[in-house]
DNA sequence: AATGAATGAGCTTTCATTCAT
DNA sequence: GATGAATGAAAGCTCATTCAT
């Protein structure tokens, strides 16, 4: 029996090392992507940054092009994972509460942060000549607009008649927050998340100016 | 006599063919951008895609990199003769008026369309490390926002009080207009430029309903 | 004592198995080297084919170079053993049946099969640059000629003024055994045992006509 | 007019080198082939030996591959051409005269030497896993074997009842001249031509006693 | 004894740049 | 001014070997 668990314990260790050294492998490739663009995030500069082998991102992707692509499905994912933990959290509130807390989940540094940012922008630059990348960096168009469809449509009380309203909001506001993502990438620097989450929400506000209240007053500085 | 005049249409012709070619370069890098990706923009595909010689490029440009910050150049520079026109052509009309040829000028296939598009996205995917290429790649932050921001303050009359609501009009409508580029970018078949249009105009409305009117109802499809 | 049966048991357990993977290796190398070539027969090919670890190959060889030198000598023990065979059980006949039953060896499939001939030209590629395999693929040069000149040296009843044409036959039908493996190599679809059999036994019986009695009829398809 | 023959010289200087650079990368391939096996033939060697640039060889054959393949073509060209030269000179000869002269030529230094043979041995040694050599080392197959028959048939003055022994003749001279091929890549020091020569001629001979005249005595050393 | 993750030297290939023509 | 052959640094990838488990 001991011997049993010392087997485990060794193929654990292997497997916790393995798994340690990928997750280097993609952090390591994203800060490369990050600070010198893809066409600078090298083989050699991603062992530079990870402190590990040349050899291995061989070893667990096979080839860069597939670390890439696991890099950008990691993008996803964490971003996914982000806003559905914020909808969930908030998932027994009010929809103004939930429309709240999903915008807030989308500014968030967890995910609207520098790195992720310029990442994201790398491989939406890609995806012509690259459309593998396509499914990874459009995330939001899918299970997010569903998510935030839902919200407005809360809003309105499920109400047939409005539908059409609710769509247009969810484009409208899904633009938004690319749009503030852009601004956040090109100026990092100025860019003020209270006031682009204040931004959001007023537009949201003006869809369904009657199923807000109360009505903060418009706060600018 | 003859000798200059001859010399002078050899020389004209000389830079007219020097003219057409620095064209045919940008033109090229563009495509191959497009088509390829900037990883994908090498050397080769550009003369392969221009006809042009190898060697042109080092004989107009230097460098590679010299080309493509051009193109970058390039790029900023239509964009904004595009929508200076429209400000231009609808200088007289009022406020609304010259924010709706605005949009459209944003929006329109002049500068919205998917080669250019992917173009932008791929510069801005390195303004981190390649700086130089953030003051072209940014420019709708400079004049644009202050042609906007022109019109938001005609619209409320210059009021000093409400100054900040017209700034805050300002980022909002640039970020739109942002998502929607983003939009496009994406999902080029399904994007629609009057819905699009319709949506930046009803935000913008939202922030002034008193001074739009009369106010056309919103059409949905 | 029982302690000491288990541990003999145990002994031979593990060196049986030792002879198993060091047997499965040279198998799966030869396999390796037929299906891709020495350029191609890699340690992970081997591994793939044998089902062994990557590790076992410098557990049991030190080094691939070991191994291929191994497999050569594999090659040519197994060779040298079946002519060898062949000359035991017909060493009792007349010098002509001798004869026919060395040719037949050196045509036989054990001996004279797809995989093993590519095995053979590989190594006989090498013998410039990897000196160390000359003495394997060389093997047909000292004893089965010693072998082979013995036989012919039978037909002439040792005639020393004949021992020339004894030395001639002995040269020519080994060349002719050497080509009729190269034509088997490039053609095995064509090649044709019985015919290849029946022209080294016309060549030889060429230099004894009078020896070899009664002369059958020459057969051709 | 002047212009046009510079232009002509130009372009022809261009291409001389060009041409001159090819042959320089074949030989100095097949030059790595014989001092290091195919396998030890790389690039950095064969741009060590032939003192071209290491990007010479994509620039010339795109890739590796190509270029071995190359040299298999260039080496069966070579052989070819030696063989058909033999043939020309000869062809109002007496068959035996013309089989002489074509045993002589594959018996020849021109074809039959240390590197080209080694070279031989190394692409045969793979028809299996690329196939694409087969077609040029299999070049005693087709035109040779025909040149060869056409010799016999001509030793028999046609008989069509005889047809079976010239075949037969010509399947046996082919194996023969492969087989001192190989006796020569294995044993160079101790090959003799002469002897191989008469070897093949008294075989030649042994086919056809009655059209042979005057048979000449057995001359062995 | 056996495993397979890890290593890094060395391979082929790509590429921007140079320069003779 | 224009060309494209030539260059060699640098890229991605392969591979035999090592070694902790």
């Amino acid at each position: 029996m001991d011997e049993l668990v010392d087997a485990d314990e060794v193929l654990n260790a292997r497997d916790r090392g393995k798994k340690r050294h990928r997750r280097q492998l993609l952090d390591a490739t994203s800060e490369a992507i990050y600070l010198y663009g893809v066409r600078g995030a090298t083989i050699d500069k991603i062992h530079e940054i990870s402190g590990l082998s040349r050899g291995m991102i061989s070893l667990h992707f096979q080839s860069k092009e597939n670390l890439l692509k696991a890099v950008a499905k990691d993008l996803a994912d964490e971003y996914t994972q982000n806003w559905q933990e914020s909808v969930i959290a908030s998932h027994e509130g009010e929809p103004v509460e939930r429309l709240n807390s999903l915008i807030a989940a989308d500014l968030s540094p967890a995910v609207l942060n520098e790195r992720n940012i310029a990442i994201w922008f790398s491989f939406r630059a890609e995806v012509n000549s690259h459309p593998e990348y396509r499914h990874y960096v459009n995330s939001r168009d899918s299970e997010f607009r569903v998510a935030l469809l839902g919200i407005f449509r809360g809003l309105i009380s499920d109400d047939p008649d409005r539908d059409a309203e609710a769509k247009l909001a969810t484009n409208t506001l899904t633009a938004l927050l690319e749009g503030m993502w852009t601004d956040f990438h090109l100026n990092p620097k100025n860019f003020d998340r209270d006031e682009a989450q204040r931004a959001c929400l007023y537009v949201a506000r003006s869809f369904f100016p009657d199923n807000f209240e109360p009505q903060p007053p418009l706060d600018i500085q």
